[in-house]
DNA sequence: TGTTGACATAGAGTCCACTCTAGCGTTTAT
DNA sequence: ATAAACGCTAGAGTGGACTCTATGTCAACA
């Protein structure tokens, strides 16, 4: 099944300009042109998705340009796309914790906010503070 | 406690640079000056790290200047700030579950990156592709 | 007293990831 | 055959969040 690239960006829900903006920075070197019009079969809708996981995750887009370009090179530096992949799924995990604490010290603070500000805002400006 | 500024930075692991730019876009209003030098107290400290998690899970400067409004206001208002609170703490649950998402599909193209290049680079290159 | 070091401001510059515009070509419907 | 719809490129513009530079003040120390 082929694509345009507006059919694409429907299915990604990435915008026309971003999906071209991301084959101008050498993320996307192997879509094929049909006289100068991008075809998108269906494995590129694949790495489209698998492009905004990474995307979505904070793989900054040089990044993931490296990623390609080692799995389009050869089986054996296909491995290296993977090691890269496995790094960064390392990653996700470590910035799915520090979200989880994140939430922690949200929650934390809006049990105490009101008692943090009312004591910054309504003593200390009317007492004198002493440093 | 009293902390100078690089003593703040050091603390909340935010660079000099950042915090005064913070402070630039509003999101500092209470810190005490002594001869125009910044004084930050411990409850400054606490203000600074909430404001990291909320930057770190997301939430736009001018959002977090939104909030400290609020919050600086009176007690009515303060509440409008908890809800700011509350709402985020939605917005980073929906952000963990998709977090979640996005590693399982990793995980799943770490498994599957192999085959969906070697079909789209070997056999693609060589066979012809009927459109 | 003069140099060092930490503080300050204003504002310019940088980086990233888009996002949009202008201008052009091709296919399709009336 | 002309206009609408869609595709293309080059390149300018935008917005967010820093990051850095130039310049200056002030306090403490040798």
């Amino acid at each position: 099944m082929n694509y345009t690239i507006s059919q694409a960006a429907q299915k990604t829900n990435l915008s026309i300009h971003t999906i071209r903006y991301y084959d101008k920075e050498g993320l996307l070197p192997f879509v094929y042109r049909e006289n100068g019009t991008r075809v998108f079969h269906e494995q590129d809708i694949d790495w489209l998705d698998l492009l905004c996981c990474l995307k979505n995750t904070g793989m900054p887009i040089k990044d993931i340009r490296t990623l390609i370009q080692h799995c389009m090179d050869n089986d054996a530096v296909l491995e290296k796309g993977v090691a890269i992949l496995v790094r960064h799924r390392h990653n996700v995990e470590a910035q799915l914790k520090e979200m989880q604490r994140s939430l922690d010290t949200i929650d934390y603070k809006i049990k105490h906010l009101p008692q943090m500000f009312r004591e910054k805002f309504s003593s200390e400006a009317s007492e004198s503070h002493n440093e």
